[in-house]
RNA sequence: GCUCGCUUAGCUUAGUGGAAGAGCGCUUCCUUCACACGGAAGAGGUCAGAAGUUCGAAUCUUCUAGCGAGCACCA
């Protein structure tokens, strides 16, 4: 045993931790190893990334669980590593090739800029892994992949190979999700809805069979006229059918002869005659609704936007070249200047936005690789079936609900830094294969989906003897905004290239939001930098705040309040292992069941009950709560009340009995630390080698780390009839701390500051022995505490009672009378009002026939404490009055 | 528009049929030899609203209101 230092230093002792259990291979996975197996592939974050809320949140609770399944004796696999993240990444080296070198990645060319990426990857890819080492997470880093490594990237190229081949892979000119920042082609998923607002045109066009009849249509992208090759109206409207197969006159481009700007008026289902005026304008090569309905009438085409979003040499000769905010404004413009405008009107719809750019994603016509999901059926069921689980369960729902929905997956980016489309030409031959055919054959210019890489993350980073043994992983820890992005897709990519759900279980954790409830975000700075609030409260501190705030299944207010909280919770732990140490004595000494004192017996019981609880809340993933009982346990039980009454047996001046009690003391403390491994590893490592308790450790270990220390099993009935935890002492001692907080509530009614001994009498109910009279005097600071069975007070003495006895605290004249008249008037009031709700339900012939005997019992024991307490209070009442 | 959540003390929340709990904050007292990053005591809630089921509802049902999320989408 090394003497504790005063003040708990965090910084130092994580490193020194950290670098051991590292060195000593604490979290290296041994696929040889015969212990069961336990495992999780870490959500890969971005190579560009920095560690922020959410990820201390996730990495956290992946760690706890590693932390714990070690314990439990099961030989873990946490798969670290980080994901190459295409355009993000490309555009975090493209701004930085901008800033540094005024350079585009054209002018640097595919190969050069691929390069690039490379080296910056290389110098600052790790930083977020050093971040997760920071804040203690126990991952395999002898394991570390990236989605780039070179097996990994063979193994994505045979899965696009071997889908292709399936024939679930194919090459289409489809309308696609277009972001004009990072020219390239996006899914679904990475568009996100924007409310906007905007304004509706409303501008006329004139019917070319009928001059002089006009038709107004209503839209909101008037720069998109150029493009349209007809106009639509519902076959089902009145007010239009008999204009189907006619023709209008498109009014843009202006210097465009009629003729050429002569469109035909369609009938189709799709229009909403509700909306605008009921005339659509159809610009098939710009919309996906337009493009639909530009197939069922075979329609043209029009192409009037450019992949930057400027507008191209058939948006006319006043569009061209602009921007397409820019073409709008112009468009409406040149309406009006031809009269065609009509009116505007502001409106709010939802525009399609890119994820990454922030812009408004444009509907384009372009040629994309897609996927057919393969395994969608097994997905499904394994979900339904219950086989693969969600906790909180609500996800499965929507999980159930994409897949229904499901549309196939725009697989190709058109971008430089990613796994490129193994797919190869020439001379208008295709090949799809790992690599090249030979000489002359031209490489697919675009690259995968990140996510088509991810999607083969739980089996791609293993090998095979670490698959063999860690795979399926028992349990997958993210983020719910990424369940359809990967979740969804790894569980169909499992069936598909293993046989196997890729995981059991998958815990979705909550958004990391501020204590305003809004999202974390640089822009309004809401955001704290973990590693700040690391180097200021500690790791562990960081990782107690965040666990605690985090209720299940739902969002997570963060305040920089709970990690403080966490930071105190860390020093009172520290303090309370330095109090044991300062009593000195054998370091676990053996516990002498006969001398075990009440006080004893109902901390080793608290301790078992906390043991259960913990590990149930665990094992359902409810961390809120596992930590919550910890905290009771540890401060409000075995701080405030075990340890205060136990000072009486240290000091009392008994040897037998004081080593007893340190005994004791150790035994709780070990099994605290082991129980708080978890969730704070390094304090809880630094105070088991502080406390010497290390030498306790089963020799197969070497008796190195708390790491492999055994997680605390509850107790069996063996144990508590050895030690005699039953429900007599469990009871006595607390009858004494009531006893005591009524007696410290005298104490204040009287003003008598705590710390001012001051004399108590005890008249006991039955005597109690000399052990549990010195708890309640030490615990009352009482000086003398007077024990005597006939006592009679004086009237007016405020007094207190339960099963153990009465207690006095005869200090007259320092009672304020009509206070405690006042008081006890509110007593009685709550009494009688307790007493006649009860009494009316006894009453009740429907509740005493239906409701349970225990309920019953219950009420009737309820209803002779209230009346005990009333009777109490009367005597009370007399007393003071007759005073 | 569809689906799903949420609404309990000033704040964050636990509590799925049987006396309204916790933490923080607040009030008062206390530097007594582990800890002021501490100790002690206390105040504070018609469980969003309405109706229903039940002997009994924060809890079950229906409706209403407010907030949030996901999906779809009207040009």
């Amino acid at each position: 045993m090394t003497e504790i230092p005063k003040v708990y230093e965090s910084q130092a002792v994580e490193v020194k931790w950290y670098d051991f259990w590292n060195k000593e291979g604490c979290f290296t996975a041994d696929p040889h190893s015969k212990k069961p197996a336990f495992s999780m592939v870490i959500p890969p974050p971005n190579v560009t990334g920095i560690l922020h809320l959410g990820h201390v949140l996730n990495n956290t609770i992946q760690d706890i669980l590693a932390r714990r399944a070690r314990m439990q004796g099961y030989e873990v696999l946490w798969l670290p590593g980080t994901d190459h993240a295409g355009i993000a990444t490309q555009v975090v080296v493209e701004k930085r090739l901008k800033k540094e070198e005024g350079l585009s990645r054209h002018d640097l060319g595919r190969e050069k800029f691929v390069e690039r990426v490379w080296k910056w990857k290389e110098k600052h890819g790790g930083i977020i892994i050093n971040q997760l080492k920071k804040l203690g997470c126990s991952c395999d880093w002898s394991r570390e992949r990236f989605t780039m490594d070179e097996k990994y990237s063979v193994k994505v190229a045979e899965t696009f190979v071997d889908l292709y081949n399936k024939g679930l892979i194919y090459k289409g000119k489809r309308m696609v999700n277009w972001c004009p920042v990072s020219q390239t082609a996006l899914s679904d998923e990475e568009v996100i809805m924007k409310s906007h607002n905007g304004k509706l045109y409303y501008f006329q066009v004139e019917v070319a069979e009928e001059p002089g009849r006009m038709l107004t249509i209503a839209t909101t992208r008037p720069e998109t006229i150029p493009g349209d090759t007809a106009v639509a109206v519902n076959p089902k409207d009145t007010r239009y059918v008999e204009l189907i197969g006619k023709h209008v006159i498109r009014p843009l481009p202006v210097e465009l002869p009629q003729e050429k700007k002569l469109i035909p008026i369609v009938g189709d289902e799709a229009v909403d005659f509700e909306f605008g005026t009921g005339v659509l304008k159809v610009t098939p090569a710009h919309d996906k609704v337009d493009f639909d309905i530009g197939k069922r009438h075979d329609l043209p085409l029009v192409e009037v936007i450019n992949a930057d979003a400027t507008m191209n040499e058939l948006a006319g000769k006043d569009l061209q070249g602009l921007d397409r905010d820019a073409a709008r404004k112009r468009s409406v413009e040149l309406l009006s200047e031809i009269g065609a405008m009509v009116k505007e009107e502001p409106y709010q719809n939802n525009v399609g936005y890119s994820e990454r750019a922030d812009v408004p994603i444009e509907p384009r016509l372009s040629e994309q690789w897609f996927l057919r999901y393969p395994s969608q059926k097994q997905a499904r069921e394994v979900v339904n079936s219950g086989e693969l689980k969600f906790y909180p369960a609500r996800w499965a729902k929507v999980y159930e609900h994409w897949m229904v929905n499901i549309q196939d997956w725009c697989i190709s980016r058109q971008l430089w830094w990613g796994h490129r489309i193994p797919v190869w030409y020439k001379d208008g031959e295709v090949r799809c294969q790992v690599s090249s055919p030979g000489e002359g054959w031209e490489q697919d210019k675009d690259v995968l989906d990140t996510w088509f890489s991810s999607w083969l993350w739980p089996f791609a980073t293993m090998d095979e003897e670490v698959f063999k043994k860690f795979y399926p992983t028992t349990v997958l820890v993210t983020a719910p905004e990424i369940l359809f992005f990967w979740v969804a897709r790894m569980i169909m990519a499992g069936f598909e290239y293993t046989g196997q759900k890729p995981f059991s279980d998958v815990y979705l954790t909550g958004i990391v939001r501020d204590k305003l409830g809004r999202k974390m975000s640089k822009s309004l700075g809401n955001s704290p930098d973990p590693l700040n609030l690391i180097a200021s409260y500690g790791a562990d501190a960081v990782r107690m705040g965040i666990m605690r705030a985090a209720p299940l299944g739902q969002d997570l207010l963060f305040d920089e309040q709970q990690v403080e909280l966490g930071r105190n919770f860390c020093n009172k732990l520290w303090n309370a292992c330095r109090f044991r140490q300062m009593q000195g004595g054998e370091i676990e000494g053996e516990i002498r069941p006969e001398l075990l004192t009440s006080d004893d017996k109902w901390i080793l019981s608290r301790l078992g009950t906390a043991i259960e609880e913990v590990s149930s809340a665990l094992d359902n993933y409810n961390y809120a709560e596992a930590v919550q009982t910890l905290y009771r346990f540890f401060w409000n039980e075995y701080c405030d009340w075990y340890i205060e009454a136990a000072k009486a047996s240290l000091n009392g001046g008994d040897e037998n009995f004081k080593a007893n009690t340190l005994a004791v003391i150790d035994f709780v403390l070990s099994n605290t630390l082991r129980l708080f491994h978890p969730l704070l590893p390094f304090i809880t490592e630094e105070l088991w080698h502080g406390m010497g308790y290390s030498n306790d450790m089963p020799e197969n270990q070497g008796g190195k780390t708390i790491m492999n220390a055994p997680w605390p099993k509850a107790f069996d009935e063996d144990f508590r009839s050895v030690y005699g935890l039953d429900e007599q002492s469990f009871a006595l001692a607390s009858a004494k701390y009531d006893l005591v907080v009524q007696g410290r509530n005298l104490r204040r009614e009287g003003n008598i500051p705590s710390n001012k001994r001051v004399k108590f009498v005890f008249k006991p109910q039955n005597l109690l022995n000399p052990h549990d009279l010195s708890v309640l005097k030490t615990l009352l600071n009482a000086e003398p505490l007077e024990v005597s069975e006939n006592y009679v007070a004086v009237k007016g003495t405020p007094s207190a009672r339960n099963t153990l006895g009465e207690l006095y605290l005869p200090l007259e004249g320092l009672i304020d009378v009509e206070a405690e008249r006042l008081k006890l008037k509110k007593q009685l009031e709550k009494c009688e009002q307790e007493i006649k709700r009860i009494e009316d339900r006894l009453n009740n012939p429907n509740f005493t026939q239906k409701a349970p005997p225990a309920v019953l019992e219950e009420n009737r024991r309820r209803l002779a404490e209230w009346q005990e307490r009333q009777a109490q209070a009367r005597g009370a009442m007399d007393r003071l009055e007759s005073h």
